[in-house]
DNA sequence: CGGTACATTTTGATCGTTCCAATCGACCAC
DNA sequence: GTGGTCGATTGGAACGATCAAAATGTACCG
């Protein structure tokens, strides 16, 4: 409450002034400050009377000068906008706070060239190290070129093209994106489905091939047949999915079922099949993937796979934290399972 | 692609590096860094040169301790998980970067505590200001204890408790909430509805009262009865609002139409009146708040009130940045109007 | 009393940058 | 040859903390 009583005008407080003010030297105050067993209980408290007096707020950027440490982790992530990695992020703070560092955050927007700005400028503020789900496309030799091989990161959710690359040391957390993907297309040919299609995605992105051959694994070990036409591409959103649903049908036969890339997706495709008239979940089978908030409350519920957002934050937060513990252990490459969520957007095929 | 070709151990390339690579005094180097007009072209070439080779990286905590100044500002939300918020710390960051700062991320999860605990952390780096959406019922005491009046802080949101305080010269970025709900309620009534009810969000909080004050204002000025069961407060998330879809059945005259304090508890009661047979936009009207990017998608579209997170969140940013330019000027109250979007989700009460 | 041990505190250098004042060479004017 | 101006560069002291080593003081012991 006292606080602010002294109207210290506009300069902050540093060490110096908390020394001066109770007649000591700045080391002995920097030493109450870290707790040291080192200096004397009546001491102690005059400082820390001081300490409280002047309203003092420990400056962690000279600490970390002067000890060639840091105390912040960079989280770049290619859309916080999407409630997967808002959720993501969310768990990245979580557990960084508990381990003492800050999140620097930046995002990119799916662009490259705003990736590369925001490595290069949160680089400059010496983050211990970066968490980084990669914009699409992004190349592996530039984001080393960028980074450097000081800062320990972590790829998450997405791998960097071109990583033929040796010397790039990188830790990875992945999701299981194939079984997955494998494990939804043999929960609709269990329930009777024959024609299957994989809906939406880039092609060209890392997680996308990965579903996508989980899909073809599936619907191969069943001897299904595969139409070109059953492989609809689209941006990884509602809007443009809603927009796609069409394409499914342009061509004969036409899919009674759908393995969407992920749940944005599946629920664009939702409502794009609506306004043709066809009812999800009961004239046609949808599955998302990444179990995201809306998956469970949308009309019907979504059939999707679970990634848990936040605990893949959390354990992403504590797999660099452990890298900055043992700065020389190989790199480790951690695949999470992902959970088969079944609920009514998958349906058997309606009766020919 | 040379640049990481000298194996630079472990240390950090510093000033002090270039310099002697390139035989110049650090001071050159610095000014050859930061543009100035004042250093040879020659020796700059070969300065710049010596820094790629090297492949230097700025270290900006450095030269913000020496310069006095920071080039990061702290974003601290209640609910990062929230579309809503995600959205905003998206428009937040996307303009901090534009302005060359970083965004020091902390989520507090609307609790109190770690909401102190995250904005003593963060003022440890030094922000040049705070964006602060509080936690429901953070109190403005408390607040101006940790943040001291140093740094400019800029609330948006919500108010704080108490804030009785005439020394708390915050500036403050708010939605115009009780308009925006008296709109939503306007709408409802001249659809025909009669008997409204105020669904959703805790009384306690001020954005609530605020928008429920807005219904009251509509209600009152049509003469409209409001009865007191037609008041239902409950978590504002999709989960409770689903939960708590029954209160507003347990009494006579039983509503028919809800303005709802969010868009995330609007789509929870639309799934809790599903549950129960009724069909909102057919047989019950629901208005949200917010226009989260699901409520255009949701089934049926959601009649709701637009405040573009992203757009706030760019000009929460902005508002900041312009206090750090004029730290003197008086403090500033901004509400932003809300547009109410019509959908679907609105419709005439059943005819009797 | 000298010596050693221990507890506590201080001095001065340092982290990587920026700022200020000073320097240096070159050129010109008188 | 002296002084002045100009462009380009530099040395050294900051910034606010930490660290290593040295310096206090105090107590104890033979």
């Amino acid at each position: 409450m006292a606080t602010d009583s002294t109207p210290h005008a506009n300069r902050k407080v540093t060490l110096t002034d908390i020394a001066a003010g109770c007649d000591v030297s700045r080391a002995t105050v920097s030493l109450v400050l870290r707790g040291s067993p080192l200096v004397n209980k009546l001491t102690r408290a005059r400082v820390e009377e001081e300490l409280r007096r002047q309203g003092y707020v420990y400056n962690r950027a000279a600490a970390n000068l002067r000890r060639r440490t840091s105390s912040s982790i960079a989280l770049v992530l290619n859309d916080l906008a999407n409630p997967f990695f808002a959720e993501f992020a969310t768990g990245v703070d979580e557990a960084l706070g508990g381990g003492g560092y800050v999140t620097l955050l930046g995002s990119t927007g799916e662009s490259i060239a705003r990736e590369q700005a925001v490595l290069g400028s949160l680089l400059e503020h010496d983050p211990a190290g970066i968490i980084l789900s990669p914009a699409e496309g992004s190349a592996a030799a530039r984001v080393l070129a960028t980074v450097g091989m000081h800062t320990p990161l972590l790829l998450f959710n997405r791998e960097l093209t071109g990583e033929a690359s040796p010397d790039a040391p990188w830790d990875r957390l992945m999701l299981d994106n194939q079984r997955g993907a494998r494990l939804a297309t043999e929960h609709l040919i269990a329930l009777g489905q024959k024609r299957i299609a994989f809906f939406g995605g880039h092609a060209s992105s890392s997680s996308c091939q990965q579903r996508h051959a989980g899909y073809v694994e599936a619907m191969q070990a069943a001897g299904l047949p595969i139409e070109p036409h059953w492989r609809i591409e689209c941006a990884p959103n509602r809007v443009d999915a809603a927009a796609q649903c069409g394409a499914l049908f342009f061509d004969t036969p036409a899919p009674t079922a759908a393995v969407c890339y992920n749940d944005a997706v599946a629920l664009g495709l939702m409502l794009g099949l609506y306004q043709r008239g066809v009812q999800p979940g009961r004239d046609f089978a949808v599955t998302g993937f990444d179990d995201i908030a809306e998956a469970a409350l949308s009309a019907p519920p979504l059939t999707t796979l679970a990634s848990k957002p936040r605990a893949r934050g959390r354990q992403a937060a504590e797999l660099l934290l452990q890298r900055l513990r043992d700065p020389q252990a190989t790199p480790q490459r951690t695949v999470v399972p992902v959970q088969l969520v079944v609920r009514g957007s998958s349906c058997p095929p309606p009766a020919a």
